[in-house]
DNA sequence: ATTGACCTTGGGGTATACTCCAAGGTGTAG
DNA sequence: CTACACCTTGGAGTATACCCCAAGGTCAAT
């Protein structure tokens, strides 16, 4: 079983390796053991938790929510249930996510379709009028 | 006009008085002026102007791109135009986290659908065995 | 022996939008 | 006069996932 110092790990698996450190600070990696001049040394399976994590955060988990899949990962009577309920929960918030991000993009759509664009002064511009609506007083002020 | 302290601004726009003064230390919004004793006094104007941000907010513009929105409204050239094109731009954003939401959310439900959860072991959990690649040599030593 | 690339630790900085705190002054009601 | 709610300032803390730095030790090649 050949050794990597965290370089290596770093090269191979695509990260930095103050990124690895980080990992191992918040608990999700571990060096197998250390050289007698304190290295970090990895199996090559480091290779495989390390893209793990970068898997799982593409999908939308946090490094902390990863540290229980890992926990998940290394029990002994977890079931594909409890890996199912997490996969459905990150599921749930990712629809909401996308719930939000549509309303957002619902009104913005709408905003830029009603406004005429080009030299039209601010003060008649439906987008600013949205956000800032006048009030009947300040319009006669205005006028 | 009536003028009002931090307070009455902070209930009336529903904000919190420390938001106000941390959108003031942005530059969003300043006092009229300060009465006697120090204290910050406002138009009620500053009460859009507090719902302004907060509306933009919602259409996932940054404070530091509210700022420049701001800008945009007092300045006496602007035109509709360049509020559309921020618009726009906001928009795109927003199609952008969406189709990133939406690659996520795709994932995601296909990972759910795959896994039949239940009291199945972890070790043939299609999830953690996407996530976590076994390789053959690893399969063997494991049958 | 020296160079240069690697490793160690501890700590600070980044971005965003607040939120909370301490220590003190102010305003008003009773 | 005494509460008590309000205001002031400056600065620290929160969350997330890193990135960067300094000061020093290590390893391989020349």
């Amino acid at each position: 079983m050949k050794r990597l110092t965290i370089g290596q790990l770093a090269k191979e698996s695509g990260v930095r390796t103050d990124t690895i450190r980080y990992y191992e600070q918040l608990g999700l990696i571990k060096p197998e053991g250390r050289s007698e001049s304190g290295y970090r040394l990895y199996s090559d399976d480091a290779i495989r938790l390390v893209q793990f994590i970068r898997r799982a955060k593409d999908l939308g988990f946090t490094l902390a929510e990863i540290k229980t899949l890992l926990t998940l990962k290394a029990s002994q009577t977890a079931t594909c249930n409890d890996m199912l309920q997490r996969t459905e929960e990150k599921l749930e918030e990712a629809k909401e996510n996308i719930k939000h991000l549509n309303r957002m993009h619902d009104a913005l759509e709408k905003l830029a379709e009603e406004c005429p664009g080009g030299d039209m002064p601010l003060s008649k511009c439906p987008i600013l009028d949205y956000l800032y609506p006048k009030n009947e007083l300040q319009e006669k002020s205005e006028g």
